[in-house]
DNA sequence: TGAAAAAGTTCGTCATGCCGAAAAAAATAC
DNA sequence: GTATTTTTTTCGGCATGACGAACTTTTTCA
């Protein structure tokens, strides 16, 4: 078993492949993975040897395919790569949803650690700045449809206007639109506020990045609300419902 | 020959290579080609056989290499991409010059076409757009080091009306800070206002990409203000002074 | 001008990653 | 419970792209 040596793209490929197979059903066969990434059986093979015997995935000839720990972590974050290219790509440059998708794949084996993780605060900051937002998103658009002139500038300026008249009369006493993480539906995206819980509820949420400021969204809520499931920062969170209750948000 | 056949990475930096080692002395050998792109003679001379094979580049053993049109126009679309991820990671995701030129290294062969000329309008927007430009980038980079909250925000929104009232006093009756192209300094850059050229001159340059409201940088300017280098759109051009005359810009 | 040095090429090798054909194993059907 | 179908593997082959070693050409310089 080869030790921590850097994946190829084609190697990382197979791993997002079996994560993927592996969330929709138990365990992944050979079979799934060639008709997903539409490749010939033998090089499914070759490929699944090499990742079994860097450790990353439990194979035996014939045997069904499952992740080892190790294997889920470097696959989780090939897949983070991949969200966060397509998500920065369809929420910022307004890319069709299809299209981001197949350049996240192309260019997710290629984007450093550090550029990534930029990326993501970006994606996260054009949202949450009162500066930025859906608003500006549209003037973007705006501006490659039309290029922006003296005048579309204007029209951009008095809309900041209009959003700063908004916050003046609602806010002031009190922050405006604040309810907790756990009454949010799947979907939803909210700033956090505040983080309420103390000690060391505390301190796992805000390890785990949930910090005031940060942009979190909504995946999925079990039946009794716990756990709730949600993304920040790009990273999957399973939060139990005494934590999600901890944390105070403003929908955006 | 081989016609229009899709690149492999490993041929696109060489023949990248190839146009800055021509840009800078006249001809290309292949030592500068492996010393720039760290690999041995030998794969080198591969290389060469293959880029000359698909007509891209003039060579015969021993002999000096040159771009062939073809070869030109491949490299500078090479060079565009990497520049245009070099310029977004620099001056959007304000990451440092070196590392943000090896990571466009590394992406430049895997981005599409249209998300590269997303990428290319966004950055100019950014820098264009009264709620973008170098303020709300250091509003991004504090988001980043310190995680906006409702106060950072106020500040934030603050800034937006100091500027507005810039806006407002000293604009009104004429735009200000509107000059012509030709008196820009290389390394400048400015936002177009209007082009005042006429007739085919008009026609030329809204051909080459410089609409009102497009950014363009000037990069360099020959001894008599013939011809004026600029980059508009992730494109290199030479302008002739009477181009340059006819375009109106405002100084970012 | 004629060595010595430098540059460039050829050749054999290796690793990756794909393929198709044929063989082997497992699953399914009767 | 065997026969057929499906899945999976093995094997040989091919293309790319890198390398080192040995050889050839060009350049340098004495």
């Amino acid at each position: 078993m080869v030790i921590n040596e850097a994946l190829s793209a084609s190697l990382e490929d197979y791993l997002e492949a079996i994560f993927h197979i592996i969330a929709e059903k138990q365990a992944a066969r050979a079979k799934d993975i060639s008709k997903r990434l539409k490749v010939g059986g033998s090089s499914v093979t070759g490929a699944l040897r090499s990742l079994a015997e860097k450790g990353l995935i439990n194979y035996a000839p014939y045997d069904l395919i499952t992740l080892t720990p190790k294997g889920r972590a470097v696959a989780e974050d090939v897949v983070r790569r991949h969200e966060a290219l397509r998500d920065f790509f369809v929420n910022v440059l307004t890319i069709e949803e299809k299209e981001a998708d197949e350049a996240a794949c192309r260019m997710e084996h290629a984007i450093p650690k550090t550029i990534l993780e930029r990326l993501i605060q970006f994606a996260e900051f054009v949202e949450v700045c009162p500066r930025g937002g859906s608003k500006w998103i549209a003037g973007f658009q705006y501006h490659c449809d039309h290029g922006s002139t003296q005048q579309t500038c204007e029209r951009c300026i008095s809309l900041i206007l209009e959003e700063l008249r908004k916050k003046k009369t609602q806010g002031g006493q009190k922050p405006m639109a604040v309810v907790n993480l756990k009454d949010l539906k799947p979907g939803q995206k909210a700033k956090v506020v505040k983080i309420k819980a103390r000690g060391d509820t505390n301190r796992r949420i805000v390890e785990m990045g949930v910090t005031p400021g940060a942009l979190i969204e909504v995946e999925r809520v079990a039946p009794l609300g716990d756990p709730v499931d949600v993304k920040v920062k790009g990273y999957h969170l399973s939060l139990r419902k005494a934590e999600a209750e901890g944390i105070d948000v403003e929908i955006i």
